[in-house]
RNA sequence: GGUUUCUUGGCCGAGUGGCUAGGCAGAGCUCUGCAAAAGCUCGUACAACAGUUCGAAUCUGUUAGAAACCUCCA
């Protein structure tokens, strides 16, 4: 398998360092607002990964954090902050804020299918752990004390190791391009980061620690938290784009300065998602919940779209390339994802004839075919994720599956072995790797409704044969049918 | 200004130097009491220019345009 390794920007050959266990760290959300679907994206792209790597035959330990301080109040912008803004107007402990959003996160993540993490860390859970990582570095001498917040010597640390290596930045330009923030007056260079933050009297949320009462720096939980659960060095490292710089750098920064290792061999991340091509971002207020997608309570929508749909939609692009969300393309997703959800069932139930076939029918050709799609889907999977060709391939298996459920005498076109391997892939993909189910219309009370009329008619006219037979399938349903005096029929659970 | 990336048919969206990606929409056909579903067939696609090559959407260069990041964000 091939992973496009932002760190080389190359792909390169995956080999875990600890086959067949592998370690993967992906940075979760900020839970101070509702998950959006720039939220979506990173969690259902990661969770193929986890899956596929199982499907592969490896240990996966995935761990995904939730950051739940460190951002709650700015680090140097004085500008507002919406959400402590409101955190004040609703009164609310932060910790309620960070509690409510965590638990729609899940709510909302879970619905796409999405395999839990192994481990689910908190960086509030973690604030005795960064206080040592924070003193570790102190003492490699790479950080410094001002005021109550300790910084992050990023020009020291560049002497010895080379900050911007995943990002491709050079410190010298970096200077250059940083803009003049407020709050910056005790850091010694702009391109510092702090790994304590001395706590402003207003700020809630405080811990003490050597420096003073205070809270951790927005990059140190990952490291920690990383570090902790997958040791110094592991394999993956997750996230979206927007995050490798700084939040990534200043990851392998505080890694190498406390442990002199690299803490990442593959680092993986996904493309952003647009809206009709523009960005989506939590500050510009033009972003649509996962939520309102599900329920489609959004001007911006032209109607809900479900789960399953969303995912798929994430999964028929590459996750490096940028995705922009349409009603077009969700609707265009929602018929796709029928279409194969449809075939699901129907290969589920086919079987290759067990004998009294014509063995003459064996064409070569189509056979090939159908392994070739098989191998194609496999080959795309193992190239970097390719979950849109692997798409592409299941909807040729699709045409196939669906041809030979309409004549099922053409099954022996391709040889049993055959057979077997493409209903076993299909469903392996589909289900497994991609994640894809079936989500049941719930449309029982339309359809009792129906069964009611003919139960009326078939009374009306004394058919009272059709009459028992409805009857009998309501019992063997656990429902009752009720002829109401008023001549009324409805229908009740049996009591 | 810097970093990274992108520009594919009506729309979305893959892609290897030479062989049909795929989906949605559209047209025609088969099946069908009518439909639906399904299958088959079809449309001019690869930003522009130049170069490398027997051959490039795929490599190189130039130009134009777009995006993300550089500041909290997945």
């Amino acid at each position: 398998m091939k992973v496009q390794n932002t760190l080389s920007q190359k792909k390169e050959v995956f080999e875990p360092i600890n086959s067949p266990h592998v370690g993967m760290y992906v940075c979760g959300p900020t839970v101070y607002n509702l998950p959006h679907i720039g939220n979506a994206r990173p969690a259902v792209f990661f969770d193929v990964v986890n899956r596929y790597l199982q499907f592969l035959g490896y240990k996966v330990r995935y761990v995904r954090n939730i950051t739940d301080v460190g951002h709650l109040t700015d680090d140097g912008d004085m500008g507002e902050d919406k959400i402590s803004k409101r955190a004040k107007l609703e009164q609310l402990e932060p910790m309620e804020i960070v509690d409510f959003y965590t638990r729609k996160y899940f709510e909302v993540i879970d619905k796409l299918n999405v395999i839990r993490p192994n481990i689910t860390p908190t960086a509030t859970g973690h604030i005795v752990e960064q206080i040592q990582l924070t003193q570790k570095i102190l003492d490699a001498g790479l950080a410094y004390i001002a005021d109550g917040s300790v910084y992050f010597d990023v020009h020291k640390y560049n002497k010895q190791e080379k900050y911007g290596e995943l990002s491709g930045r050079i410190l010298d330009d970096l200077l250059e391009a940083t803009r003049e923030l407020d709050g910056q007056e005790e850091k010694r260079n702009p391109a510092d980061f702090a790994l304590w933050k001395k706590a402003q009297p207003e700020h809630l949320m405080r811990w003490s620690s050597p420096w003073g009462e205070g809270f951790p720096g927005w990059h140190l939980e990952c490291t920690v938290m990383s570090t902790k659960y997958l040791g110094e060095t592991f394999d993956i490292h997750g996230g979206g784009m927007d995050l490798m710089f700084p939040h990534h750098e200043c990851e392998i920064a505080q890694a190498k300065a406390s442990t002199g290792k690299a803490p990442v061999k593959y680092w993986l991340h996904n493309n952003m998602i647009t809206i009709d091509n523009a960005k989506m971002s939590k500050s510009t207020g033009n972003f649509v919940t996962i939520e309102e997608l599900f329920s489609g309570n959004n001007p911006i929508l032209a109607q809900a779209y479900s789960p399953m749909t969303v995912r798929f939609f994430i999964l028929q692009a590459h996750y490096r390339s940028t995705l922009d969300f349409t009603n077009d393309g969700l609707l265009a997703s929602q018929k796709g994802y029928k279409r194969v959800i449809n075939a699901l069932n129907i290969i589920k139930k086919l079987e290759f004839p067990k004998e009294n076939f014509d063995k003459n029918l064996f064409d070569e050709k189509i056979d090939t075919q159908i392994h070739q799609f098989c191998d194609n889907a496999l080959r795309a999977m193992q190239d970097d994720f390719n979950t849109a060709m692997a798409l592409g391939q299941i909807s040729n298996m699709v045409k196939k599956i669906n041809t030979f459920y309409l004549q099922p005498e053409t099954i022996p076109q391709i040889a049993e072995t055959t057979f077997a391997r493409m209903k076993g892939l299909f469903i392996a993909l589909v289900e497994d790797v991609l994640g894809l189910q079936e989500e049941k219309n719930d449309n029982t009370e339309g359809l009792i409704v129906a069964l009611l009329e003919f139960y009326k008619e078939a009374k009306a006219e004394k058919n009272y044969a059709i009459v028992d037979k409805i009857r009998g399938h309501f019992k063997a349903n656990k429902l009752t049918i009720k002829d109401l005096k008023n001549g009324n029929v409805e229908w009740g659970y049996e009591e």
